[in-house]
DNA sequence: CTGAAAGCGCTTACAG
DNA sequence: CTGAAAGCGCTTACAG
């Protein structure tokens, strides 16, 4: 803690010029002799003078300062999305007030009015899954853009991963890799990225001429869900050769379970997961091949979305943006490809 | 996007009352006739007025606003830390503007720039280890509170998790489980935590008058280190009758290893894990038992205690904050106690 | 009970 | 090139 802060006048007087000029001085306009604007600079400096944001944003209107509206902060997903918007922010000028609402309603709105009185210039609202939300944007003064979980709204800017295009990426290297005998293990089909997922799956294998092997398994999104649905399966279906998991929790249980039963992957079974959840996908053994969703690009490109949006052009619409297959040793052994 | 804003004066000639009682009104002054208060009311609510809290902010000298400063909100700590602190401060009025230096000092000054001029009552430094780490606080003109990585210079205040008596609890445990020859496993020790953690170790062994099995086994903070001295430590001291790890990630490699040598947990050789890193704690087999640092408690805790700070009664120093064991089958067998 | 006036810290036309 | 004045939206003594 230190004394006071100095103000534009406490500049000005120890300049020895008027408040304008000094005002003039800092902000580096041209209408200020030289010799002046080094007095001016030289008193800021040494009363460490820090222009009051309020202030300006007073005059301006502009706060340089946007609303990141999460639901549910502590999700994988929201963070890395949170980041890249950070990220694009943090390089220019603009300040990130964060609000978790929990997925509560009423602490939603709760936290719109507390943005929208701090006078923010735009607002992200990044969801917990892809699955649809309630808009918030009616007759709101600012733009607002969506991240990961897309507006029900189609007149909403949105930006969502290509679940669809990813998935059906995934199953076409393992295609690639000479599997035909494809299963698919999943979460619950409430998640649209679930059912994304499975439909990616069942457009890759249509396009190959292909039917996929057995039903599609759903359970929770835990690893225990993939060693179960790996006991059933390898017991229902022991000729598969593959095995798409809507997850690298599911993957991770199901290679696991592989491998005490005695099924090498990739040899026998090559697997492929969801996610990129690094402490799973690089731990487990082998490796695992998966989708990386690209959230923190995502992120970054919803805030240079929200910018442009502030700026008055905006693109309606979820925007899908592409995700990115990492390749491991689950599908593809070291030496070989 | 929405019209204009309304402003006060537009509430004012609205309701047919000066700008002066409008306020009054609004913010629930005694003096102001009821008739009058309800109109006024009635006007603000027919223009959906917001007061601008940058006015405010500009007359009253605070901003209800905290800045939380983090260096790597990626890692894991950092984030429930944070999320803790956005509960405290989001419960009463405050919003928080987050910035993340990710480990950068150039960032960090940048940072704390931006937050200043934006005129934050307070500032949270959340660390992204228990490492103690440059403080910042010298000369701002605003508290700041360290949470998690505690700052180097001890008049500051720091908020950390008490990894020595955590430690010590857990090792406790494994004694009160009738273990007596009991060997570590842990992280790089760089690490304040792992140097804490052993410490914490020694001290419950001393107590109980026994020795520890072993040397400590220093490596990464990594599931694969885990199973890898799971192997040396199984070979060089088969004896073992407990581990206690470091981390969750390094006792779920010791767990999967010990499982694939044919040795029981917890029959043979009961496991302790550090985090209570769900995703991993709950999976393994069996689950671990495990140190939980109750991290949004100590998010909340700092945070209020910023709030007393911004009060002007602060109390410096490193403040260590009780942990929990998590019990589960790791140590504890179900059905046995 | 109500309102005119001053002021928070800054910027921006507008005179000089 | 420099400065007096108005104003951003609000609150708070202070008169009436």
């Amino acid at each position: 803690m230190a004394t006071k802060r100095a103000t534009i006048s406490d500049v000005a007087s120890l300049a020895g010029v008027s408040i304008a000029t000094a005002s003039k001085a800092l902000n580096g306009r041209q209408d200020v002799r030289a010799a002046t604007r080094e007095r001016v600079l030289a008193a800021a400096a040494e009363l460490s003078f820090q222009p009051n944001a309020l202030a300006r944003g007073l005059l301006s209107g502009q706060t340089r300062t946007v609303g990141l509206l999460t639901s549910d902060s502590v999700g994988r997903f929201g963070i890395p999305v949170l980041l890249g918007a950070e990220n694009a922010f943090g390089a220019g000028e603009m300040a990130v007030l964060l609000c978790d609402a929990r997925g509560d309603a009423i602490r939603e709105q709760y936290h719109l009015r507390a943005l929208l009185s701090r006078r923010v210039d735009g607002l992200i609202v990044v969801g917990e899954s892809t699955n649809p939300r309630p808009s918030v944007s009616k007759d709101l003064p600012v733009p607002v853009v969506y991240a990961y979980g897309p507006s029900e709204d189609p007149d909403d800017v949105s930006f969502v991963p290509d679940d669809v295009g990813a998935a059906a990426m995934a199953v076409n290297h393992l295609l690639a890799m000479g599997r035909r005998r494809i299963a698919h293990v999943t979460g619950p089909t409430h998640y649209k990225a679930a059912r994304d997922r499975e439909e990616g799956l069942r457009l890759a294998l249509a396009e190959a001429g292909l039917e996929q092997v057995g039903q599609t398994l759903s359970g929770p999104w835990s690893q225990r869900w993939g060693r179960h649905a790996a006991e059933m399966l390898l017991m229902s279906e022991p000729e598969i050769d593959a095995v798409f998991c809507g997850s690298d929790q599911v993957a991770a249980g199901f290679v696991e379970t592989a491998r005490e039963r005695g099924r090498r992957v990739p040899d026998d079974i090559a697997v492929v997961g969801y996610d990129n959840w690094e402490v799973l996908s690089t731990e487990t053994r082998p490796a695992l091949t998966t989708v990386d969703m690209n959230l923190e690009l995502l992120g970054r490109t919803a805030a240079q979305h929200l910018f442009a949006a502030i700026d008055g052009k905006a693109t309606p619409g979820v925007h899908k943006m592409p995700c990115q297959l990492v390749i491991r040793d689950s599908t593809s052994p070291p030496g070989v490809s």
